[in-house]
RNA sequence: GGCGAUGUAGCUCAGUUGGUGAGAGCAUACGGCUCAUAUCCGUAGUGUCCGGGGUUCAAGUCCCUGCAUCGCCA
């Protein structure tokens, strides 16, 4: 079982990436970064759903085609992804050829077997929902949502005979108890199953949609949802003859797993399986199912909500700590509440204070005592030392369990321990005393080397929920994390290597500012409508610490091109290089006293890590630091140069 | 309406097959340290284990019922 696949659902495109998207695969994202560092050959699809009558209307809605609609929103999926440190392997489309030819191939297979067949049958239709109901689910003769009354069709259609495969299921799963889990999982699909299953509607006439797969031996049908959707996991694998099809979900090494949303546990847990029974293709071994985020929790959606969406709050608070959180927050399984608040507190204590503080205080003693040379591999350890050790093995083997079973949030919690342990340790030990007396160097010594070791090790574990920070970390370290040595439990750093005192990797969120922030933005909301009001008083400003004033990134800049914005008398366009891959866009407000042409070359301040905001038009990556009084606008520049994107301070 | 899940300290959750005083983290209060990002370490509390009824020597843990929240209903 050493070949990996993991896939999440495909998306279906009639609505923008949500938090909900990016969890699920955040989530597969950590769980195949884990499985590629214990050196297994891995692939992690995801991809987009794009047929079906909603897409045909959203469409239309929006005066285009539906393949134009159905591009743009997967286009929106997949760029979305590497913006959180996502790196699937496989980006799949329903619309891709490959995929459409998969699904005729399985269709017109369970056909010729006869496992597909062709019925009339006749029933009270909702337009409203798009669907048939039975009498017992009508209320009162009416649709249970819509208070309508249905109207009675007669329609033909082809139906998969998944009865026929029922009891199978069943057997498979009393044989396999993890075969979906959760456990409550597995026991809502089993209780369903007790029920006689009825046969499966997978066709819809072309009177009714055109936008789909036609049917292979009747092309005035095309399928409807579950062969189109489910085939993805094997049509992106070339199923059936492809070598990936081979080594990741036939082949005697294959490991097959999938990871979904608890709302769709029913075709996963039922409907595919049946399919893959009726196809003669074997079974994935897991089916992973996680809960929902709750997001109108308490105050925050109401005061900072329609300022920021929860996918925004990755670019406030940096992409790895909104990972952390998500895994870290939501009992595998089971739902949970998004807020800002909450994530701000779990930021604090767990990022800021535990780990971070932990980084910073280490490397810092390291620095001071021994200028940043890790000790050799010390003769005598403190008596502690064994104890930390032992807890390390125990923890990397808690973590390892609790991983394989998608225990996201408990592997964390068992790292966690270990690093509440180091603090301990540091207490214990008091490297600080040991440092003032010089007959006691050797015990520093060996503390010294204890803690760096146990930074390294941590910074391996880390990695697949915090690949970007663990970077800058194992950085500081003078660490190789692609070794993968953390997870055999030994020491990685070598003696005598020169370690890095860095900034903090997670400076900590004042609560305050959190608090001001908030009121900020109901402020906002509020004076919005009374926008003309008065402009505010420039009452006395608020002290601020160093800290606070760290946070702003202030860069030079040079500017390379100059243009007003088209309908503003007020703004430029700038394009500016801050020594970044690529020279950003910055809207400035300075148009009426500046010539484009005399700003072109000039070395300017930019606030680089302000939130992009769309001006006119134009998106605006930054601000340019500019003085004023009443007449005057002055932008500020230097005499001497610099390289551009030099740190201002 | 039908099926299912959940309801344990202010918050998020653990609590194995019913059995020694009901736990953890965060938040709160107090004390200690000073290497560190006003961080870390230690100590302290709080709970009609959703309500009601039942089984049992013994129930947060099993059964019935009510309430609340959530999901699914092809």
């Amino acid at each position: 079982m050493n070949n990996f696949y993991l896939t999440t659902p495909i998306y279906y495109v009639n609505a923008e990436p949500h938090i909900g998207h990016a969890y699920t695969t955040i989530l597969a994202d950590t769980m195949t970064r884990f499985q590629r560092l214990r050196g297994r050959l891995v692939r992690f699809q995801t991809g987009t759903d794009e047929h079906g009558e909603k897409i045909v209307e959203a469409a239309a809605k929006q005066g285009v085609e539906p393949r134009q609609y159905a591009d743009r929103i997967s286009h929106m999926f997949a760029e979305t992804w590497p913006g959180l440190n996502i790196a699937p392997d496989n980006f799949i489309r329903t619309t891709d050829s490959k995929h459409v030819a998969a699904v005729q191939r399985v269709l017109q297979d369970l056909y010729d077997k006869g496992d597909i067949y062709f019925s009339r049958y006749g029933g009270n239709y909702c337009v409203g929902c798009e669907r048939f109901y039975l009498d017992r689910e009508l209320l009162d003769g009416v649709c249970p949502d819509h208070l309508t009354k249905p109207v009675f069709i007669e329609e033909e259609n082809y139906f998969f005979k998944m009865s026929r495969y029922q009891q199978q299921l069943l057997d498979h799963i009393a044989r396999n108890p993890s075969f979906i889990r959760p456990e409550r999982y597995r026991n809502e699909v089993v209780s369903f199953l007790r029920e006689p299953l009825e046969d499966l509607c997978i066709s819809r006439p072309k009177t009714r949609l055109t936008w789909g797969i036609e049917m292979p031996f009747d092309n005035r049908f095309v399928t409807y949802v579950w062969f189109d959707a489910l085939m993805n996991y094997l049509s992106g694998l070339d199923w059936p003859d492809g070598d990936l099809y081979q080594r990741f979900w036939q082949g005697p090494l294959a490991d097959a797993q999938h990871l979904i949303a608890k709302d769709i546990l029913k075709p996963h847990g039922i409907y595919w399986p049946t399919m893959l029974m009726a196809a003669g293709v074997p079974l994935y071994s897991h089916l992973n199912v996680h809960g929902y985020w709750k997001i109108n929790d308490g105050k925050m959606s109401k005061s900072v909500g329609n300022v920021v969406k929860p996918l925004d709050l990755s670019k406030v608070y940096g992409v790895d700590p909104f990972r952390y959180f998500l895994l870290r927050e939501m009992a595998f399984g089971l739902d949970a509440s998004f807020s800002e608040e909450l994530l701000v507190e779990r930021y604090n204590a767990d990022l800021a204070n535990d780990l971070g503080n932990l980084f910073s205080r280490v490397l810092n003693m390291l620095s001071q005592y021994r200028q940043g040379v890790l000790p050799a591999v010390p003769a005598q350890k403190p008596p502690a030392s064994q104890d930390l050790l032992a807890l390390r093995e125990q923890t990397l083997a808690a973590y390892q369990e609790h991983m394989q079973r998608f225990e996201f949030h408990l592997a964390l919690t068992s790292l966690w321990a270990f690093i509440s342990a180091c603090n301990k340790y540091v207490v214990a030990n008091e490297p600080w005393s040991l440092a003032k007396d010089p007959a006691k160097a050797q015990q520093l010594d060996a503390v010294l080397y204890d803690l760096a070791q146990a930074l390294a090790w941590i910074t391996v574990l880390l990695s697949p929920a915090m690949p970007g920070v663990s970077q800058s970390m194992a950085q500081a370290l003078s660490l190789d994390i692609n070794l993968g040595l953390g997870l055999r439990g030994q020491d990685m750093l070598k003696a005598g290597s020169q370690l890095k005192r860095p900034d903090p990797i997670f400076p900590r969120i004042e609560s305050q500012k959190v608090q001001a922030k908030a009121a900020k933005a109901e402020e906002k909301t509020e004076t919005k409508s009374n926008k003309k009001a008065k402009k505010e008083p420039m009452g006395p400003v608020p002290v601020i610490d160093i800290d606070e004033f760290a946070r702003i990134d202030l860069r030079l800049g040079k500017v390379l091109e100059a243009c007003p914005v088209e309908g503003a008398d007020k703004l430029l366009k700038l394009t500016v290089d801050l020594g970044e891959e690529k020279p950003r866009t910055v809207v400035s407000g300075i148009a009426k006293h500046y010539n484009p042409q005399r700003l072109i070359g000039m070395q300017v301040v930019v606030v680089a890590n302000l939130k992009p905001v769309v001006l006119r038009g134009v998106e605006s990556h930054g601000m340019i630091l500019a003085a004023s009084d009443s007449d005057n606008i002055k932008v500020l520049t230097l005499t001497d140069s610099l390289a551009a994107g030099s740190r201002v301070k």
